[in-house]
DNA sequence: GTAGTATTCAAACGTTCGTTTGAACCTTTT
DNA sequence: AAAAGGTTCAAACGAACGTTTGAATACTAC
């Protein structure tokens, strides 16, 4: 049989991986079964613990695969970015588009990427410690690189104020991503806009800068006592 | 034994709800066992299925126990406010606020409000179908009603960028009030002020109303083509 | 106080879970 | 061609899952 062209090296991983990929998605970590992850892989029940060890070896391998990657090109992107600013400061857009960009490129990515990039934005809030801490230190550097180029470039916005704008900013992305096409709580979109990742990067990143450009909330309005 | 005070009428559904409601928020519907929530609710294992009937029929008993309510003060929270203001259209921060400030009021309530508003805002992304429908139902004519308040109050906006922005607006918030301190991705919020709900309002309404009134984007800057 | 209803209880139901096992298979090395 | 190592396979492991059952108990009404 000369079909079997490429060797595949490791296509039972990528298999897996990709199932996984899709099913937790779908289902959840905790409601994705081995029986029906090797089923859609194509692969015997035990392969996973073949070739992964176990099943939370598993979820931090499918998120690893693509976050990792995601976020380097995040910290490229800001970078490329102060360097053709040169001695300009950077505006805010740029920065969140730096940021959103990234993510949203894979929406386009019907295949694979989409199905990952919903199932980053479930995980921040998943429920099991263990995957919010991965997230967590996978997130880390990113962050704190980002929020350094905010605080360069909105001066006006003080130290306490940025922190919770961009907490506001991760989570509008996360939900965003997360919640695209599977709750239709607000209907009036195209749908053949949905997915486009140009016309949603220009929506929120209008929507982010404003947020983080507006005026210092003031607390003074605690009601009368 | 006088102790025993008042007539416990329905005490073992109200401690099954308030066990379930904390151990979804902690380890997710499908990670909470049956034997697990009956044993923290101090109840017989056979006590959900004979008070609710099966583990879905309370999952849904305990979104409805706080989301029926909270969804009818948000809209007469907004009905009030029309009131108030007579001839004068409503400003989206006044929007706004009746919007997210019943939720947040909940957040001040750390024993088992702060919980459900977490467990909320888990549940829109959840990969259940039947729980995502379920939101959807419960916020389907609260959505409607404050889409058709802010569409007065935001005649520049047009009707499918406000669409995009309500989704937004929805996903900071969600977000928000699910990952306030289970997740800490970013640093910089002094923790005596995470669950102050006044100083949350401010912060929230202050980004979320920029945001809404934004300019709106052009997705003219499709690459070169 | 007895009959009748509502609730609680311990025990077991069948199913599915993640994981392990040891033999079979395939590819590579000698 | 024989040996070795890596991979796949069917089968089974014990544990935990949601649910059901029928007897025991608590409560209400006559």
């Amino acid at each position: 049989m000369t079909l079997r062209a490429v060797k595949p090296t490791h296509e039972t991983q990528t298999r897996i991986l990709d199932a996984a990929e899709a099913l937790f998605m779908q289902h959840g970590f905790e409601g994705t079964s081995m029986r029906s992850l090797t089923t859609r892989a194509g692969v015997n029940l035990a392969a996973v613990n073949y070739h992964f060890g176990s099943k939370d070896a598993l979820i931090e391998a499918v998120l690893r695969r693509r976050l990792d990657p995601m976020n380097a090109a995040r910290l490229a992107a800001l970078e490329q970015a102060e360097r053709a600013a040169g001695e300009h400061a950077l505006t805010p857009e740029t920065i969140i588009r730096a940021f959103v960009g990234t993510s949203l490129a894979l929406v386009a990515d019907a295949r694979g990427g989409r199905n990952f990039i919903r199932l980053l934005g479930r995980s921040y809030t998943d429920p099991s410690r263990a995957i919010r801490a991965l997230i967590g230190k996978l997130y880390a550097p990113v962050l704190e690189r980002f929020k350094a180029a905010f605080a360069r470039a909105l001066p006006a916005v003080s130290h306490e104020d940025l922190a919770w704008r961009m907490h506001f900013m991760f989570g509008t992305l996360s939900y965003t991503l997360a919640a695209t096409d599977t709750v239709q709580l607000i209907a009036g979109a195209k749908p053949e806009d949905r997915y486009d990742p140009v016309l949603l990067e220009d929506r929120l990143t209008a929507f982010l800068a404003a947020g983080l450009l507006a005026p210092a909330a003031r607390a003074s309005t605690r009601k009368a006592a």
